[in-house]
DNA sequence: TGCAAATATTCGATTATTCATATACACGAA
DNA sequence: TTCGTGTATATGAATAATCGAATATTTGCA
């Protein structure tokens, strides 16, 4: 696979690698959903919830629709729901170890200069 | 979905998100392979392919069996592979955009202050 | 026209990622 | 033990992502 492929792949899962849009996708498998909406659902600043969208629009992963004032927004293709149903699966078939993950997050903003446990 | 999921979710992409681990992690659905193997395969630095497998490990991505002096790494879940698939399916359906989406971020490299188009 | 609502963009500070370099560690053979 | 090979980690500089605040833009309505 050429790397110019490989780099678009990585632009994908880049723009889905932030919980605030993978929220607002998650909001998007019902349908359309403006602007206000989204902000209203996830209690998000509006500027801050059009500078998420702005990164999914850029990699055309949701597309966007004006009606008057307002705009809407929606998942493009319903793969990156299916996407998203298999990383469930997969957190939960995992998720003693997504905790201990999530957990360890935590402790590594904590201090910052405990060593990885060996194996 | 509560937002620990979110974050799961959000970290495991963010592993994906890297030209250099993609095209590690395709080559590890033929099976294990060494790092050595994949420095190779890839041209990579030693230390560099080092660095991004931690980013795979860390993540429980991909699991590391130690023999001798030989550190063999191979995908953990077969979860996984399917959205990595799942993936390539989007990416070959939109692949004409994928292509013009490279080529605008090459222009916006070198033309770097040029506005989105209006829609 | 002027105003208000909905959305988008810009800016600056902060934090996170990435790469190369150097160094450390672990193992097997001598 | 020492050496050589394979792998991992630490460090620091460069780059990119993030957030909030401020500002623009677009539209509908008075």
């Amino acid at each position: 696979m050429p790397d110019s492929l490989r780099r678009f792949k990585a632009g994908i899962f880049q723009a889905l690698a932030h919980p605030t849009r993978i929220a607002i996708l998650e909001q998007m498998k019902g349908g359309e959903l403006t602007v206000s909406q989204i902000c209203e659902r996830l209690a998000l600043e509006q500027a801050n919830a059009s500078q998420h969208l702005a990164v999914l629009r850029h990699k055309n992963i949701v597309v966007s629709r004006k009606e008057g004032n307002l705009v809407f927004y929606s998942l493009r293709d319903p793969i990156l729901s299916q996407v998203l149903d298999l990383m469930r699966e997969y957190f939960q078939k995992h998720l003693q170890e997504a905790m201990a993950l999530l957990q360890e997050e935590r402790e590594v903003r904590s201090y910052p200069h405990r060593k990885e446990a060996r194996r």
